[in-house]
DNA sequence: CATGAATGAGCATTCATTCAT
DNA sequence: CATGAATGAATGCTCATTCAT
């Protein structure tokens, strides 16, 4: 009659990803042992392989939750009829908001190199994400609000400025709070932006 | 009797930093084990520790050399008494310079991360040139040409922005020609000028 | 309230057995996974330890079910008071007929080493199989037909050489049918028979 | 000037080698764990790979050792000009000589099942030895002093036996010395002689 | 009875490092 | 200086077995 208590609301397939998102942040996929991940997880090192085929497939499920919620983020509250500049606005709140509430999830994304384990799954995830950024420097260029640029280039430029801010904060060479957030994204907006 | 000519201009210390970089930029440090290095490099295991300590001496030495690489060109081109836009100029087109010649150099220093294994003095000498760029936006503040921001945070910005269109470069999400170089610096001054 | 009807027949055991069979000839005791056995059978790992207390148990539960199969059809159909010529063509015959009948249980039996993990019971059955067959050979050489040598040695011999054959069919080295196999009991019996 | 004396004659990958037989011959390729053959060799678990690239690898340069010392004892000492009966004991005198000097070598070659590991030289080894045999009889039953039976299944037949008396002493279920030998041959060559 | 998630010791293999030559 | 065989701890992964349901 009595249910456990504990398993009710607790996973062990997240708390495994939870565990390595910590331990990969830190120390990188071929830095961090398998073993560390369980006894961080707190399950027993076969455990995992019950989960996931491989450690490749850990960091690669980890790679796409991660993403996801990124992704789905910004889709989902992104003002399709509005200008440009409150689109462009809408894209770096939202980011801005995953890179606060998950740090360790945005470092994990985009302060590591993944090249060589991920899987075709989440090199198109990675990539579907860069065409929505391109797709939208592409329509406010035609809108007439943007300089003449390749609108991929555009948005790697701008991705790597908001990176820049996000790693300074993450490894405490500056001090960003929301003001400086909102400057950073002036600044962004204006290296952009046609001026008239 | 007869001494080999070859080793005359050639070194093996360089020649075990080369193969290094190659590894560790594809395959990451802990991805990399020292036995490939010493095969890449065309020296037997052993000779790697006549060399070096250690694989963290290793990659901590290769780490300073290409670090003092860019650091070297930038202070040594920095025009001191130019006009702050002049000044920027020549700092992007150091680094854009570095980038293209030593593109292994620079996806080393700039696209991994490094975090558990560099020692204090590359902590130091990577400060060093971050405190160089928010030096320059300080200056360029007080002289009333850049935005009022962070000076840390403004370098941040900009050298992330720097950092995103040399990866899209590497990684071939963009075709990133001189051209294409210099409308980003254009956007990237844009972006921390102050705007009449 | 519906009792399931599948299993009237239908024995867990045996299909576990089964499914054991297969796979310890194919890949060996050592060679072979518990849960493959499960999923080979159609149940779940731990269902195998309801019916045996360990791997060591299955595979001398197996070992047993398959020796009394031929050591049960050898008694069974031995015609005690035929000619020792007679008497050899009906063990012949019965030994025939499981290897043809039941290739995977010969295989098992005779192609495979089984010395590390056989229990007394199955050591004892597989001594009794081969005293009988030596006796066969000292009542036989008593009555004056067959040579004079160590009976064990002389069964020995004999089990080998059909052993020889049927392996050959099994690896397929040779075409054997049942001709063949006439000719191969000719053959053996010529080996002990006392040529006048 | 001095040089080692041990490794002179000793040799690190053959102390490896015979102990992978002891213990092989024992266990079973898959009931042997790599780090029993290094502690039985006196070697570092890690340098078994120094000479072989895997446990696969190991087991499969044995089986040639073992393998190709009976082949070269049978092809050398056999007469190519004598009769056949001389030549059938040739060969019993070889592979009698091989199963004696090197019990172990022999055992791990025939009392085991090797189907899953082995490679394609070992696999073609095993046949040439086996087509030599089939070579024998057709010639000798050509000669018309064999029966006729298929000449590939009359080897196998006859290697059968010869394998059943030497697991017979192997495993201890009889006294074999060479009196016993002569005989097991003297029956082998009647159970496929053609009897005038 | 039956399940299958969970365990953790054990396995094959790798690799940073040493050292006799 | 240079070598590369040798080491053995550590790694990713497997698997016999248990146990709560």
């Amino acid at each position: 009659m009595a249910r456990r208590a504990a398993p009710l609301t607790w996973n062990k397939q997240d708390a495994i990803l939870d565990a390595a998102l910590g331990l990969f942040v830190e120390r990188g996929f071929h830095g961090t042992a398998v073993p560390e991940v369980a006894e961080s997880a707190g399950v027993a090192a076969g455990t995992i392989y019950h989960y996931f085929d491989s450690k490749a497939a850990l960091v690669n499920a980890l790679y796409r939750r991660e993403k996801e919620k990124v992704t789905r983020a910004i889709h989902t509250s992104f003002p399709a009829r509005a200008s440009p500049r409150a689109q462009f606005a809408a894209i770096w709140r939202e980011m801005a908001t995953f890179a606060t509430d998950n740090p360790q999830g945005f470092a994990f994304l985009e302060l590591h190199h993944h090249g060589s384990y991920l899987d075709q799954q989440n090199l198109a995830l990675d990539q579907s994400l860069r065409t929505f950024g391109a797709g939208f420097v592409r329509a406010a260029q035609t809108a007439g609000v943007l300089k003449a640029m390749d609108p991929k280039l555009m948005m790697e430029l701008i991705f790597g400025a908001f990176i820049g801010v996000i790693r300074a904060r993450w490894e405490q060479r500056a001090f960003v709070d929301d003001d400086a957030l909102a400057a950073a994204e002036a600044a962004c907006w204006d290296a952009i932006a046609l001026h008239p």
